[in-house]
DNA sequence: CGTATTTCTTAACTTAAGTGAACGACTTAT
DNA sequence: ATAAGTCGTTCACTTAAGTTAAGAAATACG
């Protein structure tokens, strides 16, 4: 599981074998089982993960509804909003299968980042791609039809839409489940 | 002007008298007219921008449709994704008003990095906050009908609804110019 | 194994956004 | 100064999403 790790970080930058064990020695490690909820809505927390298998989702609950807007899968990134701002987090994060993931704090970042100066390099060139490719995500939200949407997302994602239930995928999509089995069925005629 | 560059770095990092003469000494700032065109559909470029004064604009042409995605005023810094990933451009970015900006290009921070590590580090906290907020952005976005978000608008951006166009406001929520002025109406008469 | 619960689909009806067209108010260019 | 173009609004009509409700299908659990 650890190669997913490096496998990863190879992309950005090379390490050696104290590096990698410095990495191995924080014990970052978790199997987390399907439907653990990894933050509360409220809660204060340090934590950022990342997935190595499985799938975590982030949602909101507002009027009493959960609104799901973001899943991460293998290779994906997450420090909540509220870590960094060391407030109350707005949304919840949930595990959508079993998974593994690797959970990390400031702290150990910071140990990270004094002995590897080129550890925080590299986090702020994947920052970067990151906040890129979130917006292109974003413009492509903006600028598409709930159709269109769930037609790119078939293409770019197609795993989410087997591993993941419809009404998260909804609210995903910025629809309700009910426009979800709709719009489904209106691609299915067409293509007949 | 310059002022504004280094209260907003002094946000991050704080800078000696020597390493803003290096800064300054790049011959950053620019001034643009309302309706300048930075940035080209198809263009490959190495420009990033920070702006001063004023405001630009991201938009794409879909169809033929100008589809406007982001505006950014004083203190916000823009990357291209065409930047990052040395590809042509997907979309046009334009001056909204004559502005100012400093424009840079990643010899030129590669050079600010080399001489100022901090810098570096500097720019990674910058874009790990603009990646949380554009996520708490997108997730706004998708949880809340266009009327919420033009509500949600007046509270947070109400500059934008004076100094922006209407129909280039009106892709910014995802809609047409003319659901924009309809949806104006219903929540004049609701007030009422 | 069967029951309870959650999830998905369908349908009828309501509401809001898309579309196409027309009009007046402004700006821009010549 | 006038003509051309842009911009915002309004209207009638179409299309798609929201809402409410009911029932079928899948899943979880004792």
């Amino acid at each position: 599981m650890q190669d997913t790790l490096f496998e990863f970080i190879s992309k950005y930058i090379s390490l050696t074998e104290d590096e990698k064990n410095a990495i191995l020695s924080l014990d970052l490690f978790r199997e987390v089982k399907k439907g653990t909820i990894l933050l509360k809505e409220g809660q204060k927390s340090k934590d950022s993960y990342f997935v190595l298998k499985g799938c975590i989702r982030v949602y909101y609950i507002i009027n009493g509804e959960e609104k799901t807007t973001a899943f991460y899968t293998e290779m994906d990134a997450l420090t909540p909003h509220s870590v960094l701002h060391k407030a109350p987090s707005d949304y919840f994060i949930s595990c959508v299968e079993d998974s593994i993931l690797t959970v990390s704090n400031s702290e150990m970042e910071a140990e990270i980042n004094s002995k590897f100066p080129k550890f925080e390099i590299m986090c702020g060139k994947l920052t970067e791609e990151l906040l890129a490719k979130e917006r292109i995500n974003f413009d492509e939200f903006k600028t598409s039809s709930p159709e269109q949407r769930y037609l790119n997302l078939l293409q770019k994602r197609p795993d989410l839409i087997q591993r993941v239930p419809q009404h998260q995928l909804a609210s995903y999509l910025g629809i309700k489940p009910q426009s979800l089995s709709r719009l489904r069925g209106r691609i299915l005629e067409k293509k007949s």
